[in-house]
DNA sequence: GGATCATTTAACCAATCGGTTGACAATTCA
DNA sequence: TGAATTGTCAACCGATTGGTTAAATGATCC
């Protein structure tokens, strides 16, 4: 059974709700990086893009070594694969749904299709409750 | 090829770095719930239990469905797809990591463990690890 | 109609976030 | 040695977050 520690979850998607931290990761897959190649691309001072990389840093998923004077960052997939298997509980959600919607999509196709019903009442498939 | 919007996928991911939030989504899971259910299991004020929840509502995780006097709140799994598409990406990263590893621990169950490894020198805990 | 229930809204508060600038530390180069 | 390079740290700022309480809204019950 994986065991989620709901802190270290807390701060791997608070570091993931950031579209420059995700592009740093991103960066981060071709190869690792120093600290002023990963601001280079963004419109900020070094000095918040170096906070940035601290929250990937603090995470677990930038490792940090420092070569003279330059800090080489690289990527640590491991706290995105938690992230991962967190999510990948509801997978079957939507599986089922699309599913759902592919079927749906076939009977469409080989039958004239029904009677329009765009209101919020559910009709005759009202069981599929996820209870 | 899958399109990311930035802004989307900031709410989403900030909306999970909640661990209430998460915790009202596994509640959602079992099916639908009021806000009334939903905020129960928390010691916090209904209003603060209203509020994640239109978090959770604004990042399209949840559905609501007005019945009376009462707000009926069911999952919407379609952000936690996008959420894993772009996990997705970097899924490779993880699992070469895990395939090495395993690579590396079947080496040394059937010759002598090798010179140690150049990273920052570890203790060495090799005992029974399972992963 | 009036009380009660379910929930949102408004106002407020302290903490955190994402950014800035300026000073500092360490390394490298001339 | 002195100057430039690389990056962090500290202090500050405005916006947002996560919580509170109190009041308001709307539906149901008697």
């Amino acid at each position: 059974m994986v065991e989620y520690d709901s802190h270290t979850l807390d701060t791997i998607f608070h570091a993931l709700g950031d579209a420059t931290r995700r592009a740093m990761l991103g960066e981060l897959a071709a190869g690792a990086r120093t600290v002023g190649e990963l601001a280079e691309p963004f419109a900020m001072s070094l000095a918040a893009a170096s906070k940035h990389i601290k929250v990937l840093e603090n995470a677990g998923m930038v490792r940090r070594e420092v070569r003279g004077r330059t800090h080489v960052c690289s990527l640590d997939p491991m706290p995105l694969m938690r992230a991962d298997q967190w999510i990948g509980i509801y997978r079957r959600f939507w599986t089922d749904r699309l599913d759902l919607l592919e079927k749906i999509l076939r009977a469409d196709d080989a039958a004239p299709p029904p009677p329009e019903n765009p209101s919020p009442q559910k009709k005759e498939n009202d069981d599929d409750d996820n209870g």
